[in-house]
DNA sequence: ACGATGATGAAC
DNA sequence: TTCATCATCGTA
């Protein structure tokens, strides 16, 4: 199986183009011996600091440094007490903007497909917490993504609003920064 | 429909 | 230092 590893240059570009790119790739936990791999199902796009739903709209904060920094770069924060969102910095580098992780599905090897949708689920299979926060995306830091050959065609997937950003005011609430794929129907490359 | 639960940023 | 808010989820 090919197994190809997203480097710092996959995540160097706008937003808007790696959001729906994630779909289909797979997000890979290693935690001792144990290498959990997931197919991302849905992410959110949050673009700068023009964009009210990004935390980068309030400006450079301690939380929000590291979306500032180089592209493949954790952003994890903690949500409502007690939930962990996993996102990934985005670039060009300097402008804040990041992918958050909203569904997986855990193993596509059995029968069994059962998708994790909501973000706060996806952290807690994965076992991810603040510890990843500002860590890079990459095999020694024990959490990475990689391209195993699942392609994603433009049909299969859908854009719908971001989820529970209606602070962000009328236009930015609507904006169809939600990538979602669809059914469980994805095909090899050869 | 609602409460759990604590970091965050802004106001004071 | 206090306060409202929150990129959620399980239970009801």
């Amino acid at each position: 199986m090919k197994r190809q590893i997203l480097k710092a240059d996959f995540f160097n570009r706008p937003v808007l183009r790696i959001a729906p790119d994630l779909l289909g790739k797979f997000l890979v936990r290693k935690k001792g011996r144990r290498e959990i791999a997931v197919m991302i199902t849905e992410v959110e796009a949050y673009d700068g600091t023009e964009d009210k739903a990004c935390h980068a709209s309030k400006g450079r904060t301690p939380r929000t440094e590291v979306m500032f920094g180089p592209a493949g770069y954790f952003y994890i924060y903690l949500c409502y007490g007690m939930y962990w969102m996993l996102n990934v910095v985005t670039g060009p580098k300097g402008y804040p903007a990041a992918v958050l992780i909203r569904g997986i599905i855990p193993n596509l090897r059995t029968s069994d497909v059962r998708r994790l949708n909501g973000p706060g689920k996806v952290t807690k299979e994965l076992k991810i917490d603040k510890r990843f926060n500002a860590l890079p995306a990459r095999p020694d830091t024990g959490l990475w993504f990689e391209d195993r050959g699942v392609m994603v065609e433009e049909k299969n997937s859908k854009k719908t609003p971001r989820i529970g950003v209606s602070y962000a005011g009328p236009v930015w609430s609507k904006k169809k920064y939600r990538f979602v794929l669809l059914g469980e129907s994805t095909k090899k490359r050869t």
